[in-house]
DNA sequence: CCGCTTACTTGACACAGTGTAAAGTTGACA
DNA sequence: TGTCAACTTTACACTGTGTCAAGTAAGCGG
């Protein structure tokens, strides 16, 4: 708190008559963040794709494109999970709605009949949503270096090696 | 650091005497469960398997089942990251010999030709230390509720997927 | 039995960070 | 000119880590 007052120029107590806590300043500065980025505009895109295919991948890269950017304010919320019931909440719910993204493209890829034979939709929405976790993005991109665009294609490559069934190869 | 002498019966003073600080202890206590529960025997058994797809299925299996054993000090360690350079070396260190398992595992698979064609070592290695990540198994089993069973037989299946090629199938 | 060591005790304190509280300053605006 | 809003300074409570010093109890060799 004391960094960031003295980064906007004010006192550490005046950031307090805007923010009563560091939990709920982080919370607004996500929702912040979420307005200037226009998130809900960007998965409009993956929305309107054709096929079921194409709405995986169109979700992956619009969700992974935005990782990096929201990447430093989920450092700090997560941090905050065990001390701040508030912030924990906060950051589930914004990983429920990419968890409903994910059950969407799963729902468009059995409307089309591309959901391996053997997964359950339960199932395939809670792969994908692990695959796309925020985790494995600052793991592969952070920690072992990958581009951000090997990170897309790779990641991209692992949902549709884990949800695709092989129907349309075999006919 | 209160509660830990509380729990042991003695003064918080006391376990200072034996812990200089607390990332000394949680370090203390990851080596001390490591030779209790010994790792290095469970991993023997995944070198000894006979082709590199049973080495990869059985390095998943003994990882996979670690995980649990370990999680709540992994929690401990991983929360200490950022105040504590020590600490997150310690959990670094650990990672990295799981990173050199996968690395073994994806060796064996390329011995046997059985790496997908289009996968470097070094990006297979990445994928499949990302997809055994103790991150992803919090995912899956804490908080998506899978059981253990569930978890080692989908990132067994995903694994797979993603690294093995379609060599043998197709002969 | 004495004296020494070891393990522990109690009690106090420094320090960082979050959050609260109170009183004072400054500038804009009616 | 008065008042309100935004901000300031100063001080304090609380938590948790880690340090320091003095004291105590048990065991053990001489």
């Amino acid at each position: 708190m004391s960094d960031i007052a003295k980064a906007v120029g004010i006192s550490r107590q005046a950031l307090y008559l805007h923010f009563p806590t560091r939990a709920e300043l982080l919370i607004a500065t996500t929702r912040h963040i979420d307005s200037v980025k226009n998130m809900d505009a960007r998965l409009a895109d993956s929305r309107a794709a054709s096929s079921g295919a194409d709405r995986l991948v169109s979700f992956i890269k619009v969700w992974g494109g935005y990782i990096p950017e929201i990447h430093g304010l989920s450092v700090a919320l997560r941090s905050m999970r065990d001390s701040d019931a508030e912030a924990a909440a906060a950051w589930d719910d914004r990983m429920q709605a990419v968890r409903h993204g994910c059950a969407a493209a799963v729902e468009a890829l059995i409307a089309d009949k591309m959901l391996k034979s053997d997964l359950d939709r339960e199932v395939a929405t809670d792969l994908l949503w692990t695959l796309l976790s925020v985790e494995n993005w600052e793991r592969l991109v952070r920690e072992c270096g990958w581009s951000q665009t090997e990170y897309e294609h790779q990641i991209r490559r692992l949902a549709e090696a884990a949800l695709l069934g092989s129907e349309l190869v075999e006919k």
